[in-house]
DNA sequence: ACCAGCACTTAAAGCGCTTTAAGCGGTGTT
DNA sequence: AACACCGCTTAAAGCGCTTTAAGTGCTGGT
């Protein structure tokens, strides 16, 4: 069934087949070749299957750049991450299937120390993507506004104040507000947050925190650390809650590595958690759900914000829609060890 | 100067450049422009400043697509990896650097869950990426061979037998013949692994440990416990040491996740830990440099692997190289907190 | 004056596909 | 008999680039 000729490829070979070839074989126009193989309707169903399978014979593969070129469609969604997400890492995994779902295909660029985040998204319009998928992008609005009119941008996990394209986030606030609101209904009533730094999303957790606080009336309970994304920031703030000699029984972290990172700074220094002091996180994290850490935590609904990105580029793709759209989803709280009634 | 009709692009743009209008603009024609833009020497100075300048102003952006067409090389390199690796992430980041210094691109794509190796391959042959960079190849030997023959194949951190294709990896046995020098230098002599299951690489690091351990004549003490490469498995490991009732005074993991969870279980009953146990991993995970795990590992020289392959790959599209080539490197010993003397 | 040679430049033919308008034989209608 | 129409097929014109062979207009040597 699938034969090549003799060496192909690499060596020394036989080129790939090309839609001229399946068109010979079968003694048809490439024209005709090209409708079955898209499966657009006009072809009898004779031709079809002799179409279908002088393809298969001939182990044909369409040429991607060839079609692309012809049609003035890639069918390409560009996807930027961080590799060294775990969480974005969740999300590409279901952007693939919902892609696949409405016939489009990713291609991921990834930022690094050395390569930043406009490089990565140049990489990705020069393959042609039609739009754009920004995993926690960092740039100002108005550099991805100004993106958005070269290729609707949709940015998933961060708010984007001031510029007029698509958002799938889920709702940091209020997801910290869950937390308060789960430690208080346990009894806590001194409870702290490590932040996250200066970025919309810490910002936004931040505020969640404030006015959970508020709501519960602890307006004067409120203490707030600084910290960022990172064990060391976490392990950092641990410290210096021990150093003060008043520790709170509770703390809600920006993420879940700070918390990891407070974790140890607490235990480290002989600080029994659940017991004397409870700590949640952010993200649900693999590394959360490992058995050394048990870890409280809130979970973004990967799968749910990469299905919603993927629709919102495909209605700005092939439904027309002109009008950005904010969609906020809501976090669940993950409920596990490291969360008790204070003493 | 360039105004085509209404609303064309995403949300009523202009269409991007083409060749033919920097050409236009300058008055030139567009092969001089493309030979001028490729940096193909040819044209006057002059020329040269001209169409930068007009190409400048024009924001002009070549279309990969087209231009791969037409030269019949696309100048890409196709990246299989498993997204939620945080080694190949760090792979990932290297092969950036490296191709971007030869002068090729890459184009990343991932096997979850739903999407297989295969699949993963092929997309990557229809974006007719030049070569093909594996990380961790699972497909059989045969199946790699039979690509090899569609576009050179470079399998990265697996070794492969009687397939001739091109091979960089690090040595795993001699990585944990290593590991087993530094424990037994500090004076262990009951030290067991905890293996990895039936892959390639867990087979080459059992070998490893079974020859290291002849090696300083402790055959009799040779002692393999099942595994794989989760934390659980390791967790679950801990835990049948511990009931044997016969704890070794070191455990050599298969690598830093299982290491991770033989932690969990030896300290979660209670046994201190290098105190009591010394406990190896394998990897040098972001995970293991965490201040709660501080754990002694191996590294794999992330940057010289990725290097190499690129470099493999180039040899192969641009200087004609035919004959296989495995590359193994020398992986290094990391010393951290969880090994010690034995008591 | 003639030609060779040089330094540039370009017309034109694709690359492998899509797409449009036109073509074809046959059926049904008037 | 003339016509429209239908289901199917295809010729041909690109898509935005690269590349090759063929020009240009020079200079300088004879």
């Amino acid at each position: 069934m699938e034969e090549l000729g003799s060496d192909a490829g690499a060596n020394g070979a036989t080129p790939r087949p090309r839609l001229e070839d399946v068109a010979a074989r079968v003694g048809l126009s490439t024209a005709s070749v090209s409708l079955v193989l898209r499966g657009v309707p006009g072809p009898s169903e004779r031709t079809r299957q002799r179409v279908l399978k002088a393809a298969a014979e001939l182990g044909y593969r369409p040429d991607r750049t060839a079609s692309a070129l012809a049609s003035r469609r890639s069918r390409l969604l560009g996807v930027m991450i961080d590799v060294h997400s775990a969480f974005q890492a969740e999300l590409v995994e279901h952007l693939y299937t919902a892609a696949e779902e409405v016939g489009y295909d990713l291609v991921l660029s990834t930022q690094t120390r050395t390569r930043d985040e406009s490089t990565a998204v140049e990489t990705l319009l020069a393959f042609r993507c039609e739009a754009l998928i920004l995993l926690g992008p960092v740039a100002p609005a108005s550099v991805l506004a100004e993106l958005d009119r070269r290729a609707p941008v949709i940015s998933v996990g961060r708010r984007i104040t001031g510029a007029d394209l698509d958002v799938v986030r889920s709702a940091d606030d209020d997801g910290v507000g869950r937390i308060v609101d789960h430690l208080v209904g346990l009894g806590h009533r001194a409870i702290a947050h490590v932040d996250g730094g200066k970025g919309v999303i810490a910002t936004d957790r931040r505020r969640g925190y404030r006015s959970a606080m508020r709501r519960h009336g602890l307006d004067d309970r409120i203490r707030i650390l600084h910290g960022d994304h990172t064990e060391e920031a976490g392990e950092g703030a641990g410290r210096r809650l021990i150093e003060s000699g008043d520790l709170p029984t509770a703390v809600v972290a920006f993420n879940d590595r700070s918390a990891i990172g407070l974790l140890t700074a607490l235990r480290g220094a002989g600080v029994d958690v659940p017991g004397t002091v409870s700590v949640v996180g952010y993200d649900d994290d693999t590394l959360s759900r490992l058995g050394c850490f048990d870890l409280t935590t809130v979970s973004q609904e990967a799968e749910e914000q990469a299905r919603r990105a993927v629709v919102a580029a495909v209605e700005r793709l092939d439904q027309g829609r002109v009008t950005p759209r904010e969609i906020v989803l809501a976090p669940s709280l993950v409920v596990r060890g490291t969360t008790a009634r204070p003493r």
